[in-house]
DNA sequence: TGAGTCAATTTTGGATACATTAATGTAGCC
DNA sequence: GGCTACATTAATGTATCCAAAATTGACTCA
């Protein structure tokens, strides 16, 4: 990301303030940039070799996505959302995650259903933090995709992304080991997926969410000075 | 806001992209742009009496709050949610708003409880459309501010801002006759938020959504022609 | 008459240059 | 020594100008 070309940026939209923010995104998603961090519409332009025009244009953007702060007049940092946030973020996720799936299940083709199969054993025999992560995020992303609610799609991909920082400290605090309950939890929104049971999926997946809520309530001090 | 100076978009930030994304919200709100027109940045950027790069920076904001359609080299419209879109959202809505409510209500102080009790009897008497509109608007979104979660808070003032044409169009379609459900409805709430039974205002709201959801999906092909 | 092509016009996207604001450093004063 | 006031610096905000893309309309040809 910080060494690149303007060229590798280059996208389908042909607009450079897009292809800016996806970029940063990734960049913010990764961990390449830390919250916190302050960002300065000068370097971003001289890093991607455009005008600083395109670059507040994309902080702009990802500012609305919850993934950066701006101030007026003063400038723009990587968001850095406390214990408070997070949780309130979780209690939201309670709510919409399992109606994304219930409206999800019923419409579930075969492939889905056996991508998502293979997503679980993925999930399962993962060593690094990072692919844990992807496939965590792969996994409950593809499994509501089906759903057909784009604006839904789009507030939960977003809180995803907002509590990135969050998953991967946490994950990398509790280690493979401690991760047994969420293989178990997959496992069984999976066998309610497949027999089709949108009930059963919805309120499995508010118990999951839920019980990763109140594990973060309690172990979360741990967390701060990963953060 | 058609015949306004520069001075009269003036705000508190400084920052002009503010305060035009601001003006031209309450234009889209109050019904002064209607869904689908065409929005040219010069005409905009006269209007104010400022170059296009505000402007431009405040249709991208209004675009992330879901007002504003934006297609990259073509130009920007007044955002057109169907009828499908708009149930989206009420499904949302019917999960989310009962969440903040029921964690607003035990945070609730006296002069809210005084304020939403006003409200109440403000909409019952109320004549006009557009102040029906504001005042069950207010009473919603004051009656979930003391949860004190701004994200949600967020979340739920954008899907009433997105769905405000829809609502202006039902609530002109059945006229006041119609509207003694909502008084009802309104009067229970109440009732349970005195009682600081958030679980039963949690449920009351979730039921207030839900009727009025399955109304518009019922009579909804009616409004088409005023949309 | 109608579809397709190409030039002219309009509109948006981006670069450069300037203005404004906030932060930093320094000198003067109590 | 520390505080305030002012000058300096650095960053963001905006205006103007240019480039690129899309729309429009005229024109050609079947």
């Amino acid at each position: 990301m910080k060494s690149e070309q303007k060229a590798d940026v280059a996208e389908e939209s042909g607009v450079l303030s897009h292809a800016i923010a996806t970029d940063l995104r990734d960049g913010i998603l990764t961990g390449q940039y830390r919250p916190g961090t302050r960002v300065r519409q000068d370097e971003l332009a001289e890093r991607y070799g455009t005008s600083r025009i395109p670059v507040r244009e994309a902080l702009r953007d990802l500012e609305s996505e919850g993934l950066v702060v701006l101030i007026p007049n003063r400038g723009a940092w990587i968001a850095k959302i406390d214990m408070q946030e997070c949780v309130e973020i979780y209690k939201i996720r309670e709510r919409i995650e399992p109606l994304a799936l219930s409206e999800s299940v019923p419409r579930m083709d075969q492939e889905t259903i056996n991508m998502l199969t293979v997503l679980v054993s993925k999930i399962q025999m993962v060593t690094e933090v990072e692919d844990f992560l992807k496939y965590d995020r792969e996994f409950h992303l593809l499994s509501i995709r089906s759903a057909r609610m784009p604006t839904l799609y789009a507030m939960i991909e977003r809180f995803w992304n907002t509590t990135q920082h969050y998953r991967r400290a946490y994950s990398q605090l509790i280690g493979n080991s401690g991760q047994w309950i969420i293989h178990d939890e997959h496992g069984l929104i999976m066998e309610a997926i497949k027999r089709r049971s949108a009930a059963d999926a919805e309120e499995l997946l508010r118990i999951h969410i839920r019980r990763t809520r109140l594990q973060l309530e309690r172990d979360g001090h741990i967390l701060l000075s990963a953060l």
